[in-house]
DNA sequence: TTGATTGTAACCCAGGTGGTTACAAAGTCA
DNA sequence: TGACTTTGTAACCACCTGGGTTACAATCAA
């Protein structure tokens, strides 16, 4: 369980490699075989990675593992839904009144 | 990296809490706060777990935790989508030529 | 200044998650 | 057997997301 605010995985995706790389965006999307558009997104937290683009990042790159991105991917995701979870109206399953 | 296909996550949630507790799907499915068919989608591999639903089960049955049922769908979507990574069309980046 | 780079809006499409209702098939039990 | 429960799923709905293209304004860099 994370204790603050989780970065989202655009934010990650951007220092660790693209700008690691000294590349452009429209480079890395070309690489990546996706629009600048959907990279843009990512970067820019209006869209998640996506188990699809999780092994294109790992195909291509290498670096971190496609595993790697999708648990980044969920810690934010964990986080955002965490956040309102009284919102989901549900209670602890009572064990002994089984 | 798995070895071998995964089983989907509806198998995991269906022996490890709804057998292991005895409880119906019709019950488990209110206790979660979802529908019935919601439910039964995922327990059969017609769908997902999603983030709020990974959070819904640790509310609930707390056993598990959400992070764990997302890895286990992690683990599922990554072996279905390297399955096909031929299809993504991309190459390693050449990390010589920058 | 000029050209490259970038974010994003508007629009499209496919698919996924979630809901309700309804029905047929099975299982359970008096 | 008959009655009830449980289950999967079809049909239909709403909404969101991923991904694409085109286009435009803003910004960066040579």
């Amino acid at each position: 369980m994370q204790m603050f605010n989780p970065a989202h995985p655009g934010e990650i995706l951007k220092e660790l490699v693209i700008e690691s790389l000294g590349i452009t965006i429209t480079d890395a999307a070309e690489h990546l075989g996706v629009s600048r558009k959907t990279l843009s997104k990512i970067l820019n937290g209006n869209a998640a990675i996506s188990p699809e683009m999780a092994v294109r990042l790992e195909l291509v790159f290498s670096k971190p593992n496609a595993d790697h991105w999708l648990r980044v991917q969920n810690a934010y995701d964990l986080w955002q839904t965490r956040m309102e979870k009284e919102k989901l109206n549900v209670s602890p399953y009572d064990f002994e009144a089984a």
